[in-house]
DNA sequence: TTCATTGGTAACCCGATGGTTACCTTTTCT
DNA sequence: AGAAAAGGTAACCATCGGGTTACCAATGAA
């Protein structure tokens, strides 16, 4: 995976409705452009343009047929991501984070009350 | 978590820079602002920006001890927005994915040559 | 063949984001 | 006390992102 791919799989995760469409997808995958868009209170082409960068980043693929095109969600992106940054992060996670994290907040504690 | 934390975490690491001051503070927990800054090509104060959007989405914690910042990051966010997502996004994965993207490409290259 | 449906493009607008420089405050070192 | 070091604030600027309306193209149904 290229940086630039990550890059724009990130970004395109950044946006709420984007997120939600994906939701959507993934619950009823081939869903049709229009019927996407009609769960939002945006207009179309916003929803389209949405469409495009979730295309571009690869999170969805589509098929066109006829003159409808289906949509499909793509996980592996998210997935390919996640491993990467557990690996590189080892050693780190949870359990020693919290300790870290509550030390953080008692010396705050401690200097509010002092 | 609420849809705010959820919103400001992904929008936090949408930024390249800000996903490589996390794998910085990783490697070297308890690092200073300056000496984070010192590994970007941008101003101190871009990267102090950079580090206070991390800071509002609780993925970096900070102490302040005499006149320096110590920065840890906090991986249990991402941790949660994983979790989460895996979940909500199951009976999906890979597996199941890779079938219809290949059908996908197939029926692309069919078009292509047809 | 019309005409409705579905999708796509173009041009535009505004607010958010990411960057800058200039200046100020606090802490430490001599 | 005074200077250097570390961090923070303010004001400003350019680009980008997300939205709009208006219009066009292709497909399918009557």
């Amino acid at each position: 995976m290229t940086p630039e791919q990550v890059d724009a799989t990130f970004a395109a995760l950044a946006h709420p409705v984007r997120r939600r469409v994906l939701d959507l997808l993934s619950g009823r995958p081939g869903m049709i452009v229009g019927a996407v868009a009609s769960h939002f209170d945006i207009s179309r082409i916003a929803v389209m343009k949405h469409l495009a960068t979730l295309e571009d980043a690869e999170l969805v693929l589509s098929e066109k047929v006829g003159r409808e095109r289906r949509l499909y969600m793509n996980p592996m992106p998210i997935q390919q991501i996640y491993d990467r940054w557990t690996n590189q992060l080892s050693g780190f996670w949870a359990s020693r984070m919290a300790d870290i994290k509550e030390s953080v907040e008692r010396r705050s504690e401690e200097k509010k009350h002092a």
